[in-house]
Order: C-alpha cells, then sequence, then structure tokens
DNA sequence: CTCAAATACTTGCAATTGCAATTAAATTAA
DNA sequence: TTAATTTAATTGCAATTGCAAGTATTTGAG
C-alpha cells in the first residue's frame, strides 16, 4: 500500500518544474542576444541596483557566488558590465552595466515583460498580484536555510 | 535614465530564485539518504505514477530527458528501480520501484512534507491552496514553448 | 504495403555547476 | 594592538547538465 502523498500538491515539486520549464523558454528567447539565463538576470539585477556587488547578487538572486564569479568575468570579457574595487570594503568590486550592456539590458526587458505576460496569460491583476506575495512569502521563508545576506 | 521594470515584480524571477533556494534546502536534507534532489524526485514520480515511462516523467518533472536517462540508470544500480522493456511500444521501457526504493521514498516522504510546511509556515490552508493552483496554471500557460507530452 | 516522418531513448561532448579550499580584507574579542 | 573569526571573492576539480547526433521503433501518408 501506499502511504499519503500527492506531488501534484507539492509546492517545491510545482516550483521546480515550473521555474525549469520558464527558465527553459525564456533561455530560447534569448538566444539571438548572445546572453545566458544566468548572464541575463545578472544584467537586470545591476540594471536595478547600481553598484551591486557580487554577493549582493549572489543573494538576490540565490545563485552560488562561484557561478557569479563566473558569470561576472563573462559579462566583463563581453563588455556588459564593469567592475570597480569598492572604496569602502576593499574585498568586493562594485559592479556597473556599461553603455552596451545597459542598451542590450533595456532591449531585451520588453521581451521579458511580454514573456510574463504569456506566463501569467489567463490571471487577472489581483491573481498575478497574490502569486508574486505569496512567493517572496515563500522565499523569506527558506532564508535561515540558505544565505542570510 | 531607465526604463520601467522591477525585478522584484517578475515573476520569472522570483519564480526561478525560489525554486533555487528550496532546491538547495532540500538537497541539504537528502544528503544522509545518499540519494540527489532528482533522483528523488524521479523516484516518487514512480511511487505515485507506476509503470511509468522516462518520457513521461521527463514531462511531469520538466527535466530534459538525456539528464533523466541517466539519472534512471543510476537509480538502476543503485538498485531502487526496476525496468521492464513495454510490451505495448517497444522503444519505451516500464519503470517501478524496487522493494528498497520505495522503503526509501516511503522513508523520505514525510521530511518532504515537514519541508514544505517549512516553506509554508506563515500560510494558511487558502493560500497554500490558491499557491498550488497558481504555480499549476503558469506551468500550463508554459506548455505550448515546452514539451508536449 | 512501403517509405518518410515522428517518437523513445541513449550517448558523446562541451559547457555549466557547485563544493571545498584559498587568498585577502574587515570585524570582533581579548 | 594583536590574534581569531567572519566575510568577499576566486579557482581547482569533479560531477551534472543539455544540446546534437545516433539507433530503434512506431506512426501515418500515399
Amino acid at each position: 500500500m501506499h502511504i499519503h502523498h500527492s506531488l501534484e500538491k507539492a509546492v517545491p515539486f510545482l516550483l521546480a518544474r515550473t521555474g525549469i520549464s520558464m527558465g527553459q523558454a525564456f533561455t530560447k528567447q534569448l538566444l539571438p542576444f548572445d546572453i545566458s539565463l544566468i548572464e541575463w538576470r545578472v544584467c537586470v539585477t545591476i540594471y536595478e541596483n547600481q553598484d551591486s556587488t557580487l554577493s549582493q547578487i549572489a543573494y538576490t538572486c540565490s545563485n552560488d557566488p562561484s557561478t557569479l564569479s563566473r558569470t561576472v568575468n563573462g559579462l566583463i570579457k563581453k563588455g556588459f558590465i564593469k567592475r570597480v574595487q569598492s572604496k569602502v570594503d576593499r574585498r568586493s568590486y562594485v559592479l556597473n552595466l556599461t553603455v552596451k550592456g545597459k542598451q542590450i539590458t533595456e532591449k531585451i526587458i520588453p521581451l521579458a515583460q511580454d514573456y510574463e505576460s504569456q506566463a501569467l496569460n489567463d490571471f487577472t491583476l489581483a491573481e498575478a498580484n497574490q502569486l508574486r506575495v505569496l512567493l517572496k512569502r515563500v522565499h523569506e521563508n527558506m532564508k535561515p536555510q540558505s544565505q542570510t545576506l
């Protein structure tokens, strides 16, 4: 006999697979721009938070710092972002978009918005906002286990 | 100047990072069981859907078939699942848990449930269900772009 | 029936990943 | 002030990943 459990009700599972399929679909949209999904996330994070440091981005995106370190190096090589040692804390580097990086970010933002509309196709505005709030609350609840800024 | 956009409201972003942090946290809980996150997902999928084939699991979990092919091979080597060629379609193999695989799955299910409660810590039952429904709807909306069973 | 197209799965290979260890700087305690 | 601890970032390395190509089987069109 089976003990009671239902995958289709398991939030971690639902979340993971939805995240995966969204990521895969958006990755395809990014193809013509020669920018990967994680690179895009880093760019848009910096776009909205000037002078971000690596660890701040790692926290915002829930990614491993080592992964992001390599991503940032790649973006610098591509000429999308620039890195300057922080005056406040010389262990960190302050990151910002270059003109080129800002241009490409602003080019992709509308795509990302279209893409979200598509994902939330049949959602009312209230439902969409509810989803955002609930996701943020789940993420908050995860904090003690994951990184604490 | 900046064009209008807010990461903190972008559902694909919120979803991705929440999925990542949940995955990372649960991966740690799985450590003592010598089973990876994806292996766990495959086991519980088969637990709830006997005679699953690889492509069905790929669809359910939104994972790449090539990844799952390797995962399944690993689970067979570990003695958690068994594979029998389908009589209906000899390209496919019917997958089921072994006794050992069923035992470990049933051992982990309560952990997964505890873990979910923690993620939904301050949620009312209604809110939790709402989240489930909304996530499923997003996943549905992604279908045309991703795999179609 | 026959042959082209689609599907299920696997495998090679290159790229990405994440853990652990390292370096360097800042913070804290003594 | 000094020494121990914590934090920021990077790098080596092994494991995982996903795309593309390949094989086997089934489906569907003519």
